[in-house]
DNA sequence: GCGATCAGCT
DNA sequence: CACAGCTGATCGC
């Protein structure tokens, strides 16, 4: 099910239901959240079965999909269960399952699915950030075990993009702070700040309260905040404010550069994710900018010292003269990850993030905490070989393409992009909350 | 011409 | 390391 790895369920038979996977040959389809990645094949025009998600997520959904056939959407409650029938495709025989979803806090609308039925228990996380000391994630863990009820949780499919403990980053609220403090000791800057279309929005809230001021972002992201809404803390007038949020897409080290000449700007790169190795970064220090310069300054004819990358510190980098990179994530580090397996421990894990260069297995770092019939595949799963410094040929090929006419065009024509705001058509709102149907609830099964 | 898929880039 | 998402090429209809 879904894009996780090959081994064969062993529960569920295939051809049920599907979890952020569009193909046809489902009898069910459930959407986790509105990110690219997850409605790969997914289109206004898609037709292949009831769609179940959140309250919020259908509510976003019209803005991504704006003529999909609301008829099929159907709305599941979070943290209630709710019934469906569906056909044993092996026998033809009706079958309940039963499916509760479960806040993921990875970005607005985001749930996890727990499934029960003649199959067992199976819990499909989506993308998820489980920060231990919140408490939503209190909640969370109350709720899952409650779900459980002691019984097994036979397949985990697990969100693994961060799973290797050379991931560890402070809380969202701890990367929130870091970002108030750039801002506050660049009093007479300009700031830009780096974010998708959904997602991030607890940053932005805290940056507004904080400071008390608005914060600009372009126009249809200003219809999501009006449905997620926050109809007081942004706007779409540059005039305002000194604090902008904008596409990643169009927030490069050129637009940087192409904004200081006629304004002092910063830019803020709220991630996870580390900056490519070959750039030059380092660790700084928020609280006096003029240290900032001094050692960037020190170490700048030291390039070989800068080639490795640590998140140990969830520290803050200096990426190019004007970029600040926050470790601030909506998916859970390695200790998280490990935290909620073990809440959990389950009989089989899957990780749902497969990548060509490096697959992060979850059963490699979990094995312990697992069933027997992790055993099994243990033997046929090799560790990756993280700490090896592997000979990516991939890096190579990259390095190559960088400095081509083509891609510098395409660089500029983005950045351009960013500033034709009037040009931006504002998204087409409908009225389609009666259309949508919520499923019903039952929750005493 | 249009949608789905993929490669490339950040 | 690999996020989320844009752009452009290609292919089949």
């Amino acid at each position: 099910m879904g894009n996780s790895c090959e081994r064969p369920e062993r529960g569920m038979e295939s051809g049920m239901i599907s979890v952020d996977k569009w193909s046809s040959g489902s009898q069910a389809y459930f959407l986790t959240h509105l990110h690219a990645d997850h409605t790969v094949g997914l289109s206004s025009a898609w037709k292949h079965g009831l769609l179940f998600c959140s309250r919020l997520t259908s509510r976003l959904f019209p803005c991504k999909f704006p003529d999909f056939d609301l008829s099929l959407l159907r709305v599941l409650r979070v943290g209630s269960w709710h019934s469906i029938t569906l056909t044993t495709p092996s026998s033809g025989a009706p079958t309940q399952v039963y499916v509760k979803p479960i806040d993921a806090h990875h970005c607005p609308g985001s749930v996890m699915y727990l499934f029960r039925g003649k199959f067992g228990y199976m819990l499909y996380t989506g993308d998820f950030r489980w920060e231990a000391a919140g408490n939503e994630v209190q909640s969370g863990r109350t709720m899952l075990l409650d779900s459980l009820k002691k019984r097994t949780l036979n397949t985990l499919h697990l969100d693994n993009t961060y799973c290797n403990p050379r991931y560890s980053f402070p809380s969202r609220e701890v990367a929130s702070k870091q970002v108030v403090d750039i801002i506050t000791s660049h009093p007479d800057h300009d700031v830009i700040i780096a974010i998708d279309s959904l997602g991030k929005e607890d940053l932005l809230l805290y940056i507004s309260r904080t400071l008390n001021i608005k914060v600009w972002v372009w126009p249809e992201r200003l219809q999501i905040m009006h449905i997620l809404g926050f109809r007081s803390n942004f706007t779409t007038q540059t005039t305002v404010t000194r604090v902008r949020a904008v596409p990643r897409y169009s927030f490069t080290t050129e637009t940087l550069e192409g904004l200081n000449k006629t304004r002092r700007t910063i830019g803020i790169m709220p991630s996870g994710l580390p900056w490519p190795a070959k750039a030059k970064e380092k660790s700084v220090n928020v609280f006096g900018s003029s240290s900032c310069s001094e050692r960037t300054a020190q170490t700048s004819n030291d390039d070989s010292s800068n080639d490795t990358i640590s998140l140990e510190e969830g520290s803050i980098k200096r990426y190019g003269k004007y970029i600040y990179v926050v470790p601030y994530s909506a998916h859970s580090c390695f200790s998280e990850i490990k935290d909620f397996v073990e809440l959990l421990r389950p009989i089989n894990i899957k990780g749902i993030v497969s990548s060509a260069s490096c697959h992060i297995d979850p059963c490699y770092y979990f094995d312990h905490l697992c069933g027997t019939q992790q055993a099994f595949w243990r033997s046929h799963q090799k560790p990756d070989n993280e700490d090896q410094g592997g000979n990516t040929v991939e890096d190579d090929v990259r390095e190559g393409d960088v400095h081509s006419p083509y891609s510098v065009v395409r660089r500029k024509k983005r950045a351009m992009e960013f500033f034709r705001v009037s040009r931006v058509q504002v998204m087409r709102r409908r009225s389609h909350g009666s259309k949508i149907t919520d499923a019903a609830d039952d929750d005493d099964e």
